[in-house]
RNA sequence: AAAGCAAGCCGACUUGUCGCUGUUCCGGAUCUACGGGUCCGGGAGAGAGGAAAGUCCGGGCAGCACAGAGCACCGCACUUCCUAACAUGAAGGUCUCAUUCGUGGGAACGGAAAGUGCCACAGAAAAAAACUACCUGAUGCUUCGGCGGAUGGAAAAGGUGAAAAUGUGAGGUAAGAGCUCACAGUUCUGUUAGGCAACAAAUGGAAAGGGUAACCCCUGCGGGCUGAAAAACCAAAUACACCCCAAUGAAACGGCUCGUUUCGCUUGAGGGGAGGGUAGGUUGCUGGAUCCUUACAGUGAUGUAAGGACUAGAUAAAUGACAGGAUAGAACAGAACCCGGCUUACUGGCUUGCUUUUUUU
């Protein structure tokens, strides 16, 4: 059990255009199957955001786009604990089909750290 | 009991842990114009569909447009009814296809006697039909027996075709013909009894030169355009244009003056005001042609009355993850302003009706 509580609220979702922008054109990316991570560290203090991305190419049915999506959230919501810093990040799915939740969590928590180091490496 | 067909209904359970979005209550902090608002913590309770889908029709609602009328364009087209409205709704009629003869499906169901066009192939001819064969038999020729076939008549026969001028029989005729008659069929129409009506039965009269309106067209009825990314409100920084104040000017170089350069003096440095409304926020937004139950009316769609209920309101978009139990990793599938209908997708199950087979009485 984390000290910290697992939640997830509309303070860590991603909206604002403007971050989004500046997040796909200056921030970094890297492939971790079946996911593409955008991260972009953040000034200020607070939640780091996170925004997820489901394509309507792979998914036509809105259904199978939000249990991806739903699989996704879980698995950030549990370990974002791993972050040390306050970040924006995106996730992209890019997948062709609907894998189960284990496969997910374990390629999240490559991918949160991943981050991680390589932005302990930058600074 | 099993199988098949048709119609209708249900559309998924439960325990624990963590988590998401509204509502409401309690406590604390903070702001206040004392109405309340915002944030934090905790409790309670609620939280996708029968199709939420396709966006195919119709309406509410909103904005814009709008004297009136006509043309064009688009849609609809048997009858009556239901409805806020529509029909692709209900009930019925007609035609047609299938049939186990019970019934079930389909209809592109106003007009061809307003006009135009078209009717492949075949056929003489596809709309005012003469090819063969039939009747008539001029002039001419003749061995006086006839030969020949102009002209005209004629839709009865042949063959072609999806379709050839209503069918059969009789009379009639030069040969024929609805030319006449009998029976039968088609269209229009009068009367009588039925039905609100479409229609249909009997009976009388009239007419008949085909199909195609899913070629154009004609007739009748209806339709303004755009959709929640509509629309209303609040509104920061930057930029933009406007108004006001403002001049023997301003800026750069320079320690200062002169000077030089640039800008301004109709085009405005600087300050202020008031705009539009981009990021974002609030309203729209969920109490409604609402849902449930019962009774009554109706064949039915549906309507009326009474009682009860409040039942998602998100905004990158809330229902998930893990573990366990029950046949079990359960179909199609996720609200986005709301409602009525239609269409399409589908797991498992239930109910009703009909048919067939078997068993029992």
């Amino acid at each position: 059990m984390n000290i910290q509580k697992n939640t997830f609220g509309k303070e860590e979702k991603l909206c604002s255009e403007k971050d989004i922008d500046s997040l796909y054109k200056t921030g970094q990316s890297f492939l971790n199957f079946p996911l593409v991570f955008y991260h972009l560290a953040a000034e200020g203090t607070g939640a780091s955001k996170v925004l997820i991305s489901v394509s309507k190419k792979k998914f036509k049915n809105a259904v199978d786009r939000n249990l991806v999506k739903r699989r996704l959230r879980e698995a950030y919501r549990l370990h974002k604990s791993i972050l040390s810093k306050v970040y924006h990040l995106g996730f992209v799915y890019i997948g062709n089909e609907i894998l189960p939740y284990e496969q997910l969590e374990k390629a999240m928590v490559d991918g949160l750290q991943k981050i991680e180091t390589a932005q302990d490496k930058s600074e």
